[in-house]
DNA sequence: GGTTACAGTGAACGACTGTACACTCAACAG
DNA sequence: CTGTTGAGTGTACAGTCGTTCACTGTAACC
């Protein structure tokens, strides 16, 4: 009976075992354990759905120590609890799998710029909320923006998905930064500029965060804050020309 | 004689064979012949070297559109006109050759470095400068450019061992900012912020052009520019906190 | 002129890859 | 209750991979 299927774990956290990646999980293929109380029978669309996010959560798995291209269709099945060929029942191929992966990280990111839009009405509470809502949405989700920051300068047709996703994030920025006193009379073509400034500070920010040693995080944020700070020390004398 | 240290971008550019890469060549494993007229009887270790060099500059081309860790030994051999095996006379692995694509690389950022201290006194100046400079380095060395962009952010030891180099670099640009009079009062911590959100923005700009199609260089370097005069416009009324 | 060093060869290995094919068997529809 | 559907299985294939080993031919050395 309990075949591969019931593999696909049923509520317990999918990802990161809670308190981080410290200690540095040996090695660890993961084969996901397939007993896992069918307590409600499951449907079937169900179970699909479950061994399609499996495979998902290897992969995302995986790419915490390797790109994306060194994937094999073979390990990403083995680590989601299916034989090889069982793949095809969700992706066409790996290239496809890397798509929804896309997806499922950008909605962290357009999460996260949600959460963002509390509007404080100065710079500098919007600078400091800003850089804390940023670091607390990696520490929650280091696998997704690993997955983002490594992929998007990887090339191929995954780091051009990307590239895309955040073209809109720096235009929503940009939109959002109009409504600001000091900003309203600046050219879109200077804001776009701006944003997207700010966005690449921000990946630079998420980068330093994911390579920190523990305890770094606060020297970071602060680096962060500043760069912001000296950024939007000089919007009030901006001048196009 | 003439070995890889010559190679250094000396005047000519090494690589990409004039007029850019627009046509996209057609797959092309291009079998480089080891043997090319041996008028010149050729030393042996001279042959040796140009094997070698055969070797980097394969991975390179072959690095244009796919991650280094998607590269196999064995195509490398075959692009550079060896046999698989006669790798190992060369690099006792793919890391090993990775290693020393980065230092090739890397001698042509340094070597940008070297040419963007030609000291304008005036931040205009310098703004334009420098990044008529990086402009000019990245068109005609697209090829390292590219993969130390793609590695940097790739994981691995490659990516360590570029961010390092980058590293220096940026710690090279905040001594030299201090000369500068405005900065003169700055902590060091401070100098090396800038010096970083400096480079952050050269970096995005190298991405950007290398991501350009054709025409759109003004534009980006306008951009470029645009973005180190709004931050420099912020240094003035910079206070520590 | 005889000897050595060594860059490059070619066959062979065991492991791993993506994919085709025929199959099982439980959830579902009628 | 019966027939269909489709997620997952197992075998098998042709390639490619890194690496081993014994080898060849020639530039370099004494």
């Amino acid at each position: 009976m309990s075949n591969a299927v019931d593999a696909v774990f049923s509520g317990a956290p999918p990802r990161s075992p809670a308190g981080g990646r410290p200690p540095a999980p040996p090695k660890e293929v993961r084969t996901l354990d397939p007993v896992s109380e069918p307590l409600t029978p499951v449907s079937r669309q169900e179970r699909k759905l479950r061994t399609r996010q499996a495979l998902l959560d290897t992969a995302l798995d995986l790419l915490a120590a390797r790109p994306f291209a060194s994937l094999s269709l073979r390990e990403v099945a083995k680590g989601a609890g299916i034989v090889p060929t069982a793949f095809y029942r969700h992706f066409a191929s790996m290239e496809e799998l890397g798509v929804a992966l896309v997806e499922e990280a950008t909605r962290t990111l357009r999460g996260m710029m949600r959460s963002a839009r509390t509007d404080p009405d100065t710079y500098q509470d919007m600078i400091r909320a800003s850089v804390a809502t940023v670091h607390q949405f990696v520490r929650a989700n280091e696998d997704h923006f690993r997955f983002l920051t490594r992929e998007r300068y990887g090339g191929g047709p995954l780091a051009r998905a990307i590239g895309v996703e955040l073209r809109m994030f720096s235009g929503d920025l940009a939109i959002d930064l109009a409504r600001f006193a000091p900003l309203r009379s600046w050219s879109t073509e200077d804001l776009h500029m701006l944003a997207d400034l700010i966005v690449s500070v921000m990946l630079t920010t998420i980068v330093e965060l994911l390579e920190a040693r523990p305890g770094e995080d606060p020297k970071i944020t602060g680096t962060a804050e500043k760069r912001l700070r000296l950024i939007l020390l000089g919007v009030p004398h901006w001048k196009t020309r």
